[in-house]
DNA sequence: TGAAGGACGTTATACGTAAAACTTCAGCGG
DNA sequence: CCGCTGAAGTTTTACGTATAACGTCCTTCA
């Protein structure tokens, strides 16, 4: 501390408490049992108060050779979804003494070359959460341990994975609008490519083939409230017999299904019913309350972030699809007769 | 590289190149010119190449003295505002060559003692958002160039401050109120205690106060759709006149607020208008869409992060708030003839 | 009494990088 | 032919930390 702008490292604090380097080190790591006198330690503890001492993280880290710091990929924050992942992620790491770094990969942020450049932080490790597979390889061409989010098992080039259980929220979604007597379905999909719609459309299309006299019509529109709206008006005004409920790929779109309905003079749940996939705020906000699929995006985070501690630690990641839970609400009825 | 796990460093790539780890350096850090032939360099990214060579961030840290990273402290990132402003905040950083490390800071994650203790990186500087002064001080006293956004600017102890013009917003509102013909306004508040909520309130009854005639109620609640509706409801139904619109510190709470109307058997904008603040998605998903303030959460986080550069780089930040805009919408309409 | 250990430290070193300071050598003008 | 300059590198050092390896004493017990 020759002149008082620098800040102060663990030899200045030595220096003040009349000790070496090493001992600060070790008080303050919590390693001085049997190395340190009490006295001493508190002395040195004294002066890292009075000093403001902060260990310089970036000596800590070259010296130990890991960061505690893990990457969190997300295809967007524009939802409370993500925001909930990247909260549970957080908490685990937390506990476990590490910091999670967001990169939202898609346009805008940078020279989004890779996630890395951007996330500046030395990273001990990555949690990607519905990846493209080219983006994939970038990072597994790093060998930094990581864990897929939502993503297909089968395409992970062996990384490990956590799913919720879409299928499952699905084939129930299905199974709830079938028993109300449903036959007509639209399916409201999302117009990206990617395995976690992917599963929607293939599992919402096998439940519905199971049952004679069906018929399933699918229309994708951007995940917007706008483009939803257009989409479903479209659907709903071609000619022929009217779907009697909509499944949307997630809430927003339920909302854009929600406007279209009532543009064309039509109510839920008594003329369309209309189901969502999510369960964000907006499925309490609107009126009626939507009759969605909940995800424990939190839960999702936490699970995650567990997997990549127990990649990190060489252990083997814990099992099985997270669960997920249909909430009916106000949004589905039977169908009028017909 | 004596075994292939480990990841290769500068000087594994200058063994394999044929030159000294400090040529590398040179050649990777873009300053080799006349200090190193363009063929000798061309060997040196030959070499990085195939062995997939990354800089050590650690290191690189550590010697530089800074890591061009910054912390942004949200209250929460249970809404797209928030998101919003992380996005913008690290579209700017990433142009800079920085990264951005999350905060959120109330309950949940962590031993929350401090932000430093979760965000393991490094920091070059503070982007606080909303923050109680408690925790203000204590990032003060870690002496880390910090900017606050929405924050008294009187109270921040001389940070630099970047606001929106949310008074200018609430002006807007009660002019807009004003002028349709309401005179009795039920103020629908947040209950926390925050500077950006007090100038809300500030602001409304200033407004309220300037016209003869005015009645202005106030209740509080959580920030909540559940909360606003049992709030509202209450409020609605005591006995008196009733209010004829209500003025809503965010969109959440008017979506509460909606509820809360329509559970009383009134309609919107009918018998009581409704107006928000935030133009979340929420906002045009409801039905009518809400009257509200738009705030530009990313433009919010860019000049957020602007101003933490500016300081950063000894300059003046900009100066001046973000203006806001008034969005009327289907919520409000002039109140029915007594 | 003397060797063994514990208590309480210190000294020295390595992590991987960036860059300042130094070396070597060819070319060239005077 | 000498000294100078510039090109093309190399050697060395420092950043701040954690910890292995190494001293001292002082006590204790055979």
């Amino acid at each position: 501390m020759a002149h008082g702008s620098a800040r102060p490292t663990s030899r200045d604090v030595a220096q003040a408490a009349g000790v070496s380097q090493a001992a600060v080190s070790l008080v303050l790591g919590d390693k001085w049992r049997g190395r340190v006198s009490e006295a001493t330690a508190e002395r040195v503890r004294q002066a890292a108060r009075e000093l403001g001492y902060r260990p310089n993280l970036a000596a800590r880290n070259l010296r130990l050779g890991h960061t505690r710091t893990v990457l969190l990929v997300v295809p967007a924050l524009t939802t409370e979804f993500f925001a909930g992942v990247y909260t549970g992620a957080a908490r685990v790491a937390a506990q476990h003494g590490f910091g999670v770094v967001l990169y939202p990969s898609p346009e805008g942020i940078g020279p989004a070359r890779d996630p890395f450049a951007s996330a500046q932080a030395a990273l001990d490790g990555v949690i990607a959460s519905s990846m493209a597979a080219d983006a994939l390889t970038a990072i597994r061409g790093d060998q930094l341990p990581l864990v897929m989010l939502d993503s297909d098992p089968a395409g992970s080039l062996g990384a490990a994975t956590v799913n919720l259980d879409i299928t499952d929220g699905v084939r129930q979604v299905a199974a709830h609008l079938l028993n109300l007597g449903h036959r007509r379905i639209l399916h409201l999909a999302a117009d990206i490519a990617s395995w976690t719609f992917d599963v929607r459309a293939r599992e919402l299309a096998a439940r519905i083939g199971e049952v004679p006299g069906t018929s399933l019509l699918t229309v994708s529109a951007p995940i917007s409230i706008e483009g939803a709206l257009t989409a479903a008006a479209t659907a709903l005004s071609a000619k022929g017999p009217r779907p009697t409920a909509i499944v949307c790929d997630d809430d927003k779109l339920a909302a854009g299904a929600y406007k279209a309905v009532r543009r064309l003079g039509l109510r839920i749940p008594d003329d369309i019913s209309v189901t969502g996939l999510d369960d964000l705020a907006l499925a309490t906000a609107i009126d009626p309350e939507l009759t969605t699929v909940r995800l424990d995006a939190e839960l999702f985070g936490e699970r995650g972030m567990q997997a990549l501690l127990a990649v990190l630690e060489g252990r083997e990641p814990e099992a099985g699809d997270i669960p997920v839970e249909l909430v009916v609400r106000g949004s589905t009825a039977p169908p009028r007769a017909p």
